[in-house]
DNA sequence: CTTTATGCAAATATTTTGCATCAAA
DNA sequence: TTTGATGCAAAATATTTGCATAAAG
């Protein structure tokens, strides 16, 4: 976790933007928070570190924690916003569970290989992209 | 259309459901309307042809059209569902321009056999999947 | 007739913004 | 000090719902 707190200072002193005890707070919870949280949810537990933290500033600090390259948005089509931690430095994809929610998170090099293919074939440089698999987990198949 | 069209009747008689003029006309602005639409870009259109029609009966035709095959939710990450006619049966992912907003459509074999067989080591079987490329194109990289 | 659909407006839900105040450097 | 950050409440967005009325079958 310090190097990505020393991600977020670093990221903070470069744009000339305070690291405020709010900011603090909020990296702290989202980065011990485990996949997926939602804003709301996300202020929920600040609130018990600091209940006086308001909900516009962890939208504010979602935001810039996503510009700052430590959170990423995930959008599993369900109408909530959701953010993840970076951990290490690799995305992912994911195959979700559409019974029980079980997100298995992945990467495929050939299928980022043939992506690239794509993209280049028709023109395009590629930034990011987002893949997710929706399907039945074992157990929900077998209950 | 009339395909679709007859797919959309059937739908309606199967579940019992009537076929207003709103449907038809929410059908018809819907089918022909393009790619990627969204529910309100909808009812402005469907408005030109009959100003009486609700917003929340276009939602409420769209959740149909969706439920019916004929329309699919796709999700730039924008905040904006948007919706998409569902030309022939098959599926397909998305190459997109952050610059202009250019949207390239595309199914590759090779890419949804991985997929394929990723679920299925992970214990899955896959029912849909998602997946956005994101980059830059020819022209917006050379202006 | 009976059931289902509609339009409207109100209700929800989610996110953003204006602004007076507060804190950091 | 000076600049940027915060909390709050209001505003903006996006979508859903309750209900009286209207249309379909």
């Amino acid at each position: 976790m310090q190097a990505a707190k020393d991600q977020f200072l670093l990221y903070l002193a470069r744009n000339k933007l305070n690291f405020t005890s709010q900011r603090d707070i909020i990296f702290d919870v989202f980065w011990s928070s485990g996949y997926h949280i939602s804003p709301e949810e996300l202020w929920q537990l600040v609130k018990k570190h600091d209940p006086d933290v308001g909900q516009a500033t962890v939208y504010r600090t979602l935001k810039l924690l996503t510009d700052a390259g430590i959170a990423r948005e995930v959008d599993f089509g369900d109408g909530v916003s959701r953010y993840e931690a970076c951990f290490g430095q690799s995305h992912h994809d994911h195959l979700i569970c559409k019974e029980c929610g079980k997100n298995i998170e992945f990467v495929n090099h050939k299928i980022e290989q043939i992506q690239e293919e794509l993209a280049r074939q028709h023109g395009f440089t590629l930034s990011e992209h987002s893949m997710y698999l929706f399907g039945k987990c074992t157990e929900c198949r077998n209950p």
